[in-house]
DNA sequence: TCCTTTTTGTACTAATTAGTACATAATATC
DNA sequence: GATATTATGTACTAATTAGTACAAAAAGGA
């Protein structure tokens, strides 16, 4: 209850961080650079973050993903047709803009860029997808149950059926950005939610 | 027409670096592992590699796609019904061993894991993808006309289609290897085949 | 005011990085 | 066999890396 305050707000830094990890991922993504986004000196991070850069990332993943999993959850819950809510944010993926396109899902980036040296951070990644994985096969077993989803596939398959979209489409339009026929792509793979 | 004799094929040492690459990634795959790996010394690699290592893993990317196309295309032609082969190669990715089925696709990495700086780097990756979803859409063109497809779907949404199922199969496996749906998430993403 | 506690900024370290310089080795040609 | 040519191995460099050490600063409590 007493020494020196802190000048900084760890949640608000580790946002910063995010942003330097998924532009420039994660082995690319310098501590210097970091600290300087998040405008604090080596000697606070340190203390702050006794795990150094990996213990940084993984805050930021779980960060990351709680306030999208929160977000997702929120409009899940005051939207009428929680399916066409579904469809309307996979829908959305071909309108971001270019800048957005490249940088990917910072979750499923993770999967990817890290090393087999980082398995427990991999794992943590994993568990995050699953964690809206499982959103995803809630909101269709309901609108099943409700006879609002004539597919009678199991909501699990279902589910991860839509996660694996979402994996694909944020490989696939890095590679081309704005390529015209992503819209019909995203159309004829959400046929399923019918 | 004179000189010390090279002591390694390039072809054999780039196929040896895309062990390297493709298991530890672009970044993390250091000069030193990949020349260990190639059995080269370092006069060696820079005298043969101009452009050091990221002519080396450029090389590597062609290469293996052009192997992987050669590959794929034979196959092609030699089948009775290209379509089902298609849809095989895909249900074939169920039961990769684990160990492959961490690594994701050699070339799909490539667009994850290089940062902002190797824009032309990821252009090449881009375009060797771009050549496998015009073999895909090739062979359902002409499936269509043969009306040994029912779908009428245009063949280069999906051409496109497939490559994004590929995309998001190499990165979800990862998250889950063996995970009991993939399989019956292919068999549903493969019904737009029929 | 002085003491304890915590945070901060800076200077430093030790390791690793990709890449270079260059003397030497091994061949073909004349 | 001498010479030109190309490849090789080693020793080196310069930059960057993540992380540490530690003295000074800023607060609260006695």
């Amino acid at each position: 209850m007493a020494g020196r305050p802190k000048i900084f707000d760890e949640r608000e830094v580790v946002e910063k961080a995010v942003d330097v990890f998924w532009t420039k991922g994660y082995e690319t993504a310098s501590a210097d650079e970091l600290l300087d986004a998040m405008g604090i000196g080596k000697g606070s991070f340190y203390l702050a973050f006794k795990g150094g850069k990996k213990e940084l990332y993984e805050k930021s993943l779980r960060q990351y993903a709680d306030r999208f999993d929160k977000q997702l959850l929120h409009d899940l819950s005051v939207s009428k047709d929680p399916v066409q809510l579904i469809k309307d944010f996979f829908m959305a993926l071909a309108d971001d803009p270019k800048s957005k396109q490249m940088k990917g899902c910072y979750i499923g980036n993770a999967l990817v860029q890290l090393s087999d040296g980082d398995v427990d951070t991999k794992l943590i990644a994993a568990e995050l997808l699953g964690s809206v994985e499982s959103i995803f096969t809630d909101v269709i077993r309901k609108a099943q149950e409700e006879k609002k989803l004539k597919n009678k596939a199991k909501p699990e398959v279902l589910g991860k059926y839509l996660i694996n979209l979402w994996n694909g489409v944020n490989v696939t339009r890095r590679s081309n950005p704005g390529y015209e026929h992503l819209r019909e792509v995203l159309e004829m793979s959400l046929q399923v939610l019918h």
